[in-house]
DNA sequence: AAAATCATTTGCCATTTGACAAAAAGCGAT
DNA sequence: ATCGCTTTTTGTCAAATGGCAAATGATTTT
């Protein structure tokens, strides 16, 4: 669990009795391929960040198709920040697409961490605001870009996915066909 | 001024001394059509908030082509985060188009804001993720939708927008040409 | 190994969108 | 009203992508 200490010291200091105190208050949750770590119309219960594998977070259009919103993969956090803390049911499924392992804090742990380590909640709302910021990022560019773009540059930010995950869910991130994302991975080889 | 005012309150509570304060420190800056807010390369040095008018956001991407990132009318933050709390230079243009007012904090006063009302940090930290999330949210599902649809939620999400711009600044949002999003809205009236 | 199941590729054709150019419409200044 | 400028619409054709079904390939189960 030391990824997840390294990657908030980037956003504020900690002194050690703070870190042991963030980590006795971890656990590891183990999920198999295609289990879910949180589902729609439930409220976010809790805080990952995902120590091995491969996550997504999914729902589905009106018309019935399933939409991968985006792939979360090795150290970076996993919440549904929206449901977690308005407390309202969440409109996504956060599905492990390898196996995976997530470190987990509960609600009730997570808030205690921000009642007694001061300087939590200034690096919490760092971290979440450069992951959301990253979200914007990645997501705007992609509308104005062709399919073909969109692919290398899907492959630019998540190098270590393409080979471990269906062609059918990076597809639906892309917003492109099964077939047509076939067609353009023949075309760039 | 107010109206900033009733934005903040909707994220924590806050007493007549304190909105005093905050009012002291905002100016006002009027822009004309097409100036700039903040511009590309160099360092965002105000958090400002839309009272009249429409700010846009934009880029230009590797083809030269100018890019619309998003939209910002009335009563919404306008800042460039990543540059404005990381004090690095700009990527992208913030751009009035049409004449606008916008009420402004300069990074001294909006810093003395947070040392000096006790809360305004947690204020702070729930607008902009909710900004954020809202980008998000709203760009995310764009990308698995045809451009009719696309327009259609432009439509619904920016209502007070379509009258007030070119067509070329929409066009460049929803990521097609400024012909195909004409023969778009013919085919919708 | 064979069968069953699931994932990916391919073929065919229809539809959407892009590229480019010209025409039409809107708008401000005179 | 007219001119000059910008914005929007339209025409034509080409390229990209989608829809559907079949074929191929990969993986798991028996």
């Amino acid at each position: 669990m030391k990824e997840f200490i390294e990657y908030i010291l980037q956003f504020g200091s900690l002194n050690q009795q703070q870190i042991d105190l963030i980590l006795k208050k971890a656990d590891i949750l183990e999920l198999q391929k295609d289990e879910y770590f949180s589902e729609a119309g439930k409220v976010a219960q809790q805080v990952g960040f995902v120590l091995n594998g491969i996550v997504r977070v999914c729902y589905y259009n009106n018309k019935g198709e399933e939409i991968t919103k985006y792939f979360i993969d090795e150290n970076n956090l996993v919440v549904d920040l929206e449901s977690f803390e308005n407390e309202i049911q969440s409109t996504a499924y956060v599905q492990a697409i390898t196996d995976t392992s997530i470190m987990v804090f509960s609600k009730k742990d997570w808030k205690e961490l921000s009642n007694t380590i001061v300087g939590w909640d200034a690096i919490v709302h760092k971290v979440i605001s450069r992951a959301l910021m990253q979200k914007v990022e990645r997501r705007s560019p992609q509308i104005s870009e062709d399919a073909t773009t969109r692919y290398l540059k899907f492959l630019e930010i998540y190098p270590n996915v393409v080979n471990r995950v269906p062609l059918s869910y990076v597809a639906s991130y892309l917003g492109v066909t099964q077939s047509s994302l076939s067609r353009i991975r023949k075309n760039i080889s």
